[in-house]
RNA sequence: GCGGGCUUAGCUCAGCCGGUUAGAGCGUCUGGUUUACACCCAGAAGGCCGGGGGUUCGAGUCCCUCAGCCCGCACCA
């Protein structure tokens, strides 16, 4: 059956087709096994992209770099599971919807938390898959079956499982702390959730007045506007400018009330005045000090950040109002003594970019430092290894000075927290099932806590809630811990070390399907945390909506196909470097994969010729040809085997560090540089299915050409899915040996199969290359072949062909001595030279010579001193030393052949 | 303040454990429709590997230092 491909790549014709297939044939679902798994396990899950979320660059690299190891590890005969799902995205997705509502002129408070919650479930059911879609036709070879959303019922009741053990183990308390506070959210937030950014601002020195009448205290404030709840002033206890004043009250400005000079050592005497204001209420550095010194706090702002009735007369004013209204009125009062130029960093919501206001709350939160010790102990033993290793270090920084973790959230998409308030004597119930009545008093007015969880509380728990955790399921006796975790640094905390602290507190406790008592190496999350790096644009800058640089997968995928655009971030994907994401690269890639369209367009032009002269190939034995010729076969097949085994071996090696760019370019290098470039060229020639021609020859060949394609298809198939599951379906027109060339083997290849082939071939590649080198230089027309003459080496008959064609040349005849005046070259195996009689430009060549000689001279100069430093023999490896005297060898052969050459163009007169 | 990274060809970047002549893609220049491919083929030019010092028989690679750029973390008002 003649097998047809159009005649140019077109990636949209193929890609959605084997997208579809691939989804609609479950492909890639792998059941939990029944009995103990015999092949190696690969496991890993996908950072929950945010059910709001829209494809971006990092998403595809994220999931292009899981997708070509998950395939490897799969072709390589591993079970590979990869898990899909998405995040409720609890700030992010509340705000999506509300923006929603309010375009309907509706507000969130208008609809009531029960409706507008049923509103954001609609709206999930609606948009949410648009990022799981759009996943689906990138080709992720992803289970489907098990994709999962963090506010399924099942990973609820994880949620609800994992606060109330911890609440019983102690680890989660309630209390009213100083908090981040978002009064655009009007939630608190994590630590993490605050981005800082440094800004120029100022710094107000204001004369609070002793009350005795007897002067000043100047203090230094960045916020003006708290003063108001100002409730002490602070002074290093040994700051002698206010020994006289330590114990003294101070008259609060703008208001009535008159508070302390306090002493504590905290107070740094050489910032600002090194007199400060201690406001308890909206400051966290007061806030301890208040305790310290059991101030009372005012609070003086409400959750929108305008001032309360406390602030007095400043009430209703928002914040920055207000200040700007302080400041008018301290200096109308002369208490204004200095403004000051101060930069300092003002923290910002991670969402909305509000600034953050410190605010005293009653939350909930994690006592983390169990945890994170025992998060440490994982790293430091080992039992999660990190790439590139540099982010461990990152990894302990943090979890070294790690702070308590507020968990609770006013939001109200989310997973609301499991505790019921009693409304008469106002105890809190954790529990498992929603309670009837307060577990001390009994009575039945109780009301659940309106609180919800912080969104990362539940992302921490995937990988044993996935798996179906707290029940001991068959799911997650085979599957956890996992092999690998694929993320961006950007989520190292928030995430990252999230599911390590959980993972290894809640699984510690959970036996081996074994019985056994499980050891910390076995309740780690995954095994392996490879951290990717950012894609930025061309510009190397980050892409970001308002600088517009942003660049949409989607729309470059369109435009040049998808496995372009994962091999150009594939081949860009060195650990720990940022991608700059060209254009030009993918149009590059593309133009790769339009190489091998048409170099398969050859092979099958080649199959039917042969067909029709009653030659057919084998398609059942392909897979095992590949690996090992004959000795006596000709040396491009054994050449291109070698190159194959080496590389695959190599694709292998680089695969298993995560070195993305060097398995992509070897497979790059060998099906266009090797596999296009030479061994079809060669290869035309033994084509030859002519009833006059050698038929074993060329059935042979034939065979090696088709064999050695499809398991460099293989090869680059993890890189190129879509490309290389066409061109492979094609191949065996319509009756291939698996479902998907995503289930055949990946070759794994052999270092130094053939060196002898490869030496010999790269001699023969050489002498082609400085024929073509030579016709150049003497501006021989292009068609035109010329006669040449070789000494010094002989090529194999079977080639000499080859090399006239190649190399263009009507014969190449094997001289003793190469004949004066004609332009030659020498290189360490050979001497040749072209006849041609258009003369050379003899002035350019000597220039050539000159420095050919300078750069082999000064070469020879080095080895000599190398080679006669006794250090050096003593010390160096054979292999180096070998290499150096064999090199220094060619040199005193090279060095006479271009003096030699210099004198017969007669240099010295032409300079 | 603490921690980390980057600086190699005009551009974007590789260069693993230090080892003979530092690579790729793009761009540039020259010449080309040859049994698939102009999304192609052939050839060429282009580099004191940021500066300085050290360790070593040997340094782009290891150490120190300086300069420039970038990124995390941090409660200094």
């Amino acid at each position: 059956m003649p097998r047809e491909l159009p005649k140019a790549y077109e990636p949209s014709a193929i890609e959605d087709r084997w997208a579809e297939y691939w989804v609609r044939e479950e492909l890639f679902h792998q059941a939990s096994p029944s009995s103990a798994p015999i092949a190696p396990l690969f496991t890993t899950l996908l950072p929950p992209p945010n059910v709001t979320g829209r494809l971006h660059m990092g998403h595809m690299l994220n999931q292009t770099e899981i997708d070509i190891l998950t395939r490897w590890r799969r072709m390589c005969g591993d079970l590979a599971l990869w898990i899909p799902g998405t995040d409720h995205a609890g700030i992010a997705t509340q705000m999506m919807v509300e923006r929603q509502l309010d375009t309907e002129g509706k507000t969130r408070q208008g609809l009531g938390r029960e409706a507008f919650v049923a509103r954001v479930w609609e709206w999930k059911q609606h948009y949410g898959g648009a990022i799981l879609d759009q996943m689906k036709r990138l080709g992720a070879s992803v289970d489907w079956s098990r994709e999962y959303f963090t506010m399924d019922a099942g990973l609820s009741a994880a949620v609800r499982e994992a606060f109330v053990r911890l609440h019983e183990q102690g680890l989660i308390y309630r209390g009213a702390y100083i908090v981040n506070w978002c009064p655009r959210c009007q939630t608190a937030l994590s630590d993490l959730e605050v981005v800082h950014e440094e800004q120029a601002g100022k710094l107000w020195e204001i004369r609070y007045p002793l009350a005795d009448g007897s002067g000043f205290v100047t203090v230094a404030t960045t916020r003006p506007e708290t003063m108001l709840g100002d409730v002490a002033v602070a002074v290093h206890p040994e700051d002698e400018r206010y020994l006289g004043v330590q114990g003294k009250m101070l008259r609060l400005p703008l208001t009535v009330r008159e508070i302390p000079v306090i002493a504590d050592s905290w107070v740094s005497p050489e910032f600002g005045t090194g007199a400060v204001k201690v406001t308890p209420a909206h400051d966290p550095n007061d806030f301890n000090l208040g305790q310290r010194h059991h101030l009372p706090s005012i609070t003086v702002m409400d959750e929108a950040a305008r001032m309360n009735a406390a602030a007095g007369a400043y009430a209703g004013l928002d914040r920055f109002a207000a200040r700007k209204r302080i400041l008018e009125d301290l200096e109308t009062q002369g208490l204004l003594a200095a403004v000051r130029e101060h930069t300092n960093s003002i923290g910002k919501c991670d969402r909305c970019k509000t600034i953050v206001e410190p605010r005293l709350s009653t939350q909930w939160f994690i006592r983390i430092q169990p945890l994170a010790d025992r998060a440490i102990a994982a790293v430091e033993e080992g039992h999660i290894r990190f790439t590139p290793e540099q982010y461990a270090k990152t990894y302990f920084e943090w979890m070294r000075n790690i702070h308590d973790w507020c968990i609770s959230r006013q939001l109200w998409w989310g997973h609301r927290i499991p505790a019921w308030h009693c409304r008469t004597c106002s105890h809190i119930t954790v529990t498992r099932e929603t309670p009837a009545a307060c577990e001390e008093c009994g009575s039945s007015a109780i009301e659940q806590e309106t609180d919800v969880l912080d969104t990362w509380f539940s992302s921490g728990l995937l990988p044993i809630s996935v798996f179906g955790w707290p029940a001991a399921t068959r799911d997650l006796a085979v599957f956890y811990p996992t092999q690998l975790l694929v993320t961006g640094f950007d989520i190292l905390f928030f995430w990252v070390a999230r599911m390590i602290m959980l993972g290894c507190h809640f699984m510690i406790d959970m036996p081996m399907p074994d019985g056994s008592t499980r050891e910390l190496k076995d309740a780690v999350p995954f095994r392996e945390v490879y951290i990717h790096a950012l894609v930025r644009d061309a510009d190397r800058q980050k892409m970001s909506k308002t600088k517009g640089n942003v660049i949409d997968p989607i729309e470059i995928v369109q435009r040049f196909g998808t496995d372009a655009v994962r091999f150009t971030l594939a081949a860009m994907a060195s650990p720990g470097t940022d991608i700059a994401f060209s254009e030009e690269r993918t149009a590059g890639y593309r133009a790769f994969a339009n190489k091998i369209w048409n170099a398969t367009r050859f092979l099958f032009l080649q199959i039917d010729r042969a067909a029709e002269a009653g030659i057919a190939v084998d398609l059942e034995s392909l897979p095992a040809l590949a690996a090992c010729p004959a000795d006596d076969a000709p040396l491009e097949t054994r050449w291109i085997s070698a190159r194959f085994n080496a590389t695959a071996a190599e694709v292998n090696a680089a695969l298993e560090d995560y070195r993305f760019h060097e398995a992509a370019n070897l497979v790059y290098q060998f099906f266009w540089g090797d596999f296009c470039d030479w061994y079809l060229e060669i290869v035309k020639l033994r084509l030859d299915f002519s009833p006059e021609a050698n038929r074993k020859t060329a059935r042979e060949t034939l065979t090696t050409l088709v064999a050695v394609f499809e398991a460099a298809l293989r090869l680059l198939s993890p890189f190129m899915p879509f490309l290389t599951e066409e061109l492979w379906h094609a191949l065996y027109s319509g009756k291939p040996p698996a479902k998907s060339i995503a289930l055949t083997r990946y070759p794994q290849g052999v270092q130094h199969l053939d060196d002898a082939a490869e030496g010999d071939m790269s001699v023969l590649q050489e002498l082609i290359v400085t024929v073509r080198g030579l016709r150049k230089d003497l501006g021989v027309e292009e068609k035109l072949a010329v006669p040449a003459q070789l000494s010094r080496y002989r090529i194999p008959d079977d080639l000499r062909p080859v090399v006239q064609r190649l190399a263009r040349v009507s014969e190449i005849n094997p001289v003793e001595r190469i004949a004066e005046g004609t332009s030659s070259r020498s290189t360490a195996f050979f001497d040749v030279a072209v006849v041609y009689e258009r003369k050379i430009d003899v002035a350019a060549e000597c220039e050539r010579l000159a420095k050919e000689l300078a750069r082999l001279e000064k070469e020879a100069a080095n080895a000599e001193r190398q080679l006669s430093n006794g250090e050096f023999l003593k010390k160096a490896p054979a292999a180096v030393i070998e290499g150096l005297r064999s090199r220094a060898g060619e040199l005193g052969l090279l060095i006479p052949k271009t003096r030699a050459a210099i004198e017969n163009l007669n240099c010295g007169n032409h300079q």
